[in-house]
DNA sequence: TTGTAACAAATGTTGTTACATATATAAATA
DNA sequence: TATTTATATATGTAACAACATTTGTTACAA
């Protein structure tokens, strides 16, 4: 179906950019739904998800809590508390950084690394049922993407 | 740059769909994060600016708080309180419908409409100035993204 | 060395969102 | 007609997020 009848637009798009952009827009909200059905029975909500992915991406090696948000998809200042919730849940473990004692190490736990696995295998189920599309076609798409997320050298927002 | 640098990641992904699904949440978020510093000073949320916009698509026809949520690319429930606000701030006017006293009549005022005009001028610039891509690339994100939102059908979420 | 600035994380506050529930009305059915 | 069910919106509540501020620590310059 396209973006238009989706969204019941009647007014047509001024621009294929324009367009791109809700499309963009629209297709991650659909994506966040579907995850976030997925993980409600695990009492984990998205970002919490992801920090403990991007923990798992680790391989062991601690990160700080700016590091974390450097790497989270949306740059949320609630990490700390984000981490907070997981350490009581026991999936991360965070400890006073030796060399610096205003930063932390946060690492993942065994737990949180057998917990994650439970769970990708439950989401791959979804990457499985999505996207009626070619792995070349993938390619492309994420191409496109990266070109599309380029800013012109005098804007300043 | 590509995503992988932009979050920084170690290990590769695990295949092409599942970079393409962060990608899209990442460059929504990242979309998200210039509309909201442009709307900023406006006093304006990205969630009211859309109500705005799909009013103004209305070509004065008046819809429903139903109709609204349909059409949101976010599928709040708030659109209630979303509405409140925007009522408030005397851009839109709520009757209760004469034919169906449960429902009503939600409808873009003049000063909205001018108001959204002024903002509109300001957001082109943003437009223009993202988005290293031709026209024809355009087209094919968009009909990549589309493709892209496809379930399977045996598929239950 | 002392004072100031910079830094990393945590926290307070305020507003928003999600979810469940309530209210009011309309439609359907017995 | 009376009762049940469905519909459209509104609202209460708890969790969450954004933003600013605070705390504790480090760096660096006078």
């Amino acid at each position: 179906m396209t973006l238009e009848n989706e969204i019941k637009q009647i007014k047509p798009f001024s621009s294929k950019k324009e367009k791109a952009i809700v499309n963009v827009i629209f297709t991650s909200n659909w994506l966040f739904a579907i995850q976030n059905k997925l993980l409600k029975p695990f009492d984990l909500s998205i970002q919490q998800y992801n920090v403990l992915r991007i923990l798992n991406g680790q391989n062991d090696n601690p990160i700080t809590i700016n590091q974390i948000i450097d790497r989270m998809l949306d740059k949320t200042s609630n990490a700390s508390r984000l981490v907070d919730k997981l350490v009581i849940k026991g999936f991360v473990r965070r400890d006073q950084k030796e060399t610096n004692r205003r930063a932390c190490d946060v690492v993942i736990t065994e737990l949180g690394k057998k917990f994650l696995l439970n769970i990708k295998s439950k989401l791959s189920t979804l990457e499985d049922e999505i996207g009626d599309i070619s792995e070349e076609e993938l390619e492309v798409l994420n191409n496109l993407l990266d070109a599309f997320r380029k800013k012109a050298n005098y804007s300043n927002f």
